[in-house]
DNA sequence: GCCCAGGTTGGACGACACGTCTAAGCTAGT
DNA sequence: ACTAGCTTAGACGTGTCGTCCAACCTGGGC
């Protein structure tokens, strides 16, 4: 399925569709609103006219970069969860490679985190979301729960607890930075959410 | 401090400072581009001129509502954290207390995760996030490492695990809907926080 | 080499929206 | 009665989006 058809008029030629790509910086940058087609023209190299015979409009641009940043971000992990491996190192695994994918696609990221908030997008962020992101965390807690690996009650709330942990890290280092590395923090991520922070009534709690 | 004064020209009457709530359902249904000030003129019932006369502009009625949602969710929670209780009885209200603040505020809650992504903005987002939902995680996880109630390594990591699970589940919450209560929700993240969802080889493990 | 269809593009243009400004009427205090 | 500030409608200038036209370029077919 070519789904990029929805949000460009007609096939985009290969270096157009490579030059389209450093629209997301500009969009970053600026949001929507303050987002001029003149800007976006000289930021890709692609004159406006070109870009009307492509796109409807401004709007549809933008919706194309988030279509194809989900996209990738599908690929990509699903790849990181289908690899073999007990559930709990699939979770370990798609938690390194959603920050790392973070890290490496800073200004699409929070285009999509922006636009999510957003009731009028053209894309519908929420179903991408949940297939490429919750989806595969679903699984591999699903997965963990059964081959033991895990002990997961409620894989809804857990769903939530990871992916938001995820995000709101991911953000921290785009907006912020840190001299932690994101390899560094996906492990104390995960080793929190594992281990969890409440106490039992036991004289000694031992360190998994 | 009288923040309002960084986007509002000059002090607001009370009934337009009312009557202004209610461009956030504007803003949340079309987000800043797709906003017209005359769609906000008819949705509040003041009139453009007025609104020129008070704000500087459209993005400074945003700014305004950011503003406030972040001051309203600072008092919020604050109080909620500060609540005599361990740190674990602390963290438990201030999950529930966040969770009913987006489930009575969806609206400006959303205005403000897509503000979040967008670097152009008035607001130091980031800042009032830190100030009005981290901190008072933060200090309930760590009076809760103190007092035995909780175990916490990595205050950091649990803190975006906390606010991160929170924060998906309410924009779940507003997105999709549920049948379930955000109690229920609220209960039911804090008791996978707790407990973890990693086995440890233990023959039994207990619940708590 | 010629022809043709489609791609590429600059720039003119109409429509729309933001924000400014003016002027008129209202309100409350003196 | 006067005055200062508030409230507001509507005219206006400017900027931007998106449409359209026309000219040039490119590659394939004959």
């Amino acid at each position: 399925m070519n789904q990029q058809s929805t949000n460009a008029i007609r096939p985009l030629p290969d270096d157009l569709a490579e030059r389209i790509d450093l629209a997301a910086q500009v969009f970053a940058d600026n949001g929507l609103d303050a987002t001029r087609i003149e800007h976006l023209a000289k930021a890709t190299g692609i004159p406006r006219a070109t870009l009307y015979y492509y796109f409807p409009g401004k709007e549809h641009i933008l919706a194309h970069l988030l279509s194809r940043t989900l996209r990738q971000m599908t690929v990509k992990l699903s790849a990181a969860g289908a690899e073999p491996g007990t559930g709990r190192e699939r979770l370990a695994r798609l938690v390194r490679e959603h920050l790392v994918f973070i890290g490496g696609h800073g200004p699409t990221y929070r285009l999509l985190f922006a636009e999510l908030g957003r009731a009028a997008s053209l894309v519908d962020i929420a179903a991408g979301v949940d297939l490429a992101i919750m989806s595969p965390i679903r699984e591999a807690l699903r997965d963990g729960q059964r081959d033991g690996s895990l002990h997961v009650d409620d894989i809804g709330a857990a769903t939530s607890i990871v992916y938001g942990a995820v995000l709101i890290t991911g953000m921290q280092h785009l907006l912020i930075g840190s001299d932690r590395q994101l390899e560094d923090r996906a492990t104390a991520l995960l080793g929190v959410i594992l281990s969890g922070i409440g106490t039992t009534p036991k004289p000694r709690r031992g360190r998994s």
